[in-house]
DNA sequence: GCGACAG
DNA sequence: ATCTTGTCGC
């Protein structure tokens, strides 16, 4: 299927993200969104597995309406600028197993706030021909001044004096996101999704779903007998 | 050459 | 990010 013609090299990875920069299309939503996902992915590195899952929430309500994962073998290692490669292949496969498809999918890592303006939310945008945005914990590329203290303060990420995204702050002293959409979607509308999504934690709350689950299904995964280990002693009741 | 560097 | 145990705080 998908990782047939996967890239093999860091130079095939970075002539297919050449090949693909012109078919990011950054338009408005055609509709406003009513189902929005998270998308996250996580690896053990003793094995080389990876766990893919996505989280679907009711907008703006905010209710779990599905989840989805997959496991599979990394496809390709880790390497600045080339993430996508890794994790794109098992994120489509847990988004095919979804009934109710997302009109909008959070994702976590940079959107076109990257080298050549692929990463891993626009990659997986145009793979999957569904809007995606860019929500990483911290940057690749760019510059900008801290936000100010606030939730939902933001100053704008500039890379090579364009406006690739936005420093957010999702929640008030704490850590900013660095957000930039991915495709088929507008920066401005990417803010007001994200801030849309923030409740009582500072990422947004497909995305912190969809991270739990990945993390379930690495446990459950490489711990078997975890499932049903022994009891707790009476001591400690 | 030096520093930076999503997950 | 991964590898790890307990531990401090709401």
């Amino acid at each position: 299927m998908l990782s047939q013609d996967w890239p093999q090299t860091y130079q095939e990875a970075v002539a297919l993200q050449e090949s693909l920069r012109g078919q990011v299309r950054l338009i408005p939503l055609s509709r406003p969104p009513r189902f929005v996902a998270g998308a996250d992915a996580i690896a053990a590195r003793a094995d080389r597995r990876i766990f893919g899952a996505i989280a679907v929430y009711s907008y703006p309500e905010l209710e779990l309406v599905e989840e989805a994962g997959a496991a599979g073998v990394c496809p390709f290692p880790y390497r600045t600028g080339l993430l996508s490669f890794r994790e794109v292949p098992i994120l489509a496969a847990a988004f095919e197993k979804l009934k109710q498809r997302p009109d909008v999918l959070l994702v976590d890592g940079q959107g076109i706030a990257h080298p050549r303006g692929l990463g891993l939310a626009t990659h997986l945008g145009l793979v999957l021909e569904v809007p995606t945005i860019g929500v990483a914990k911290s940057r690749l590329l760019g510059n900008g001044e801290e936000p100010g203290r606030d939730a939902g303060a933001a100053i704008p990420l500039i890379w090579q004096g364009k406006v690739v995204g936005l420093i957010l702050r999702t929640q008030t002293g704490k850590k900013p996101f660095y957000l930039s959409p991915g495709h088929l979607i507008t920066l401005a509308e990417s803010r007001e999704i994200v801030m849309g999504c923030v409740r009582r934690y500072r990422s947004p709350i497909p995305l912190r779903q969809a991270d739990g689950l990945s993390r379930r299904l690495r446990s459950a995964a490489s711990d078997p007998e975890e499932t049903r280990r022994a009891p707790a002693p009476d001591k400690w009741r």
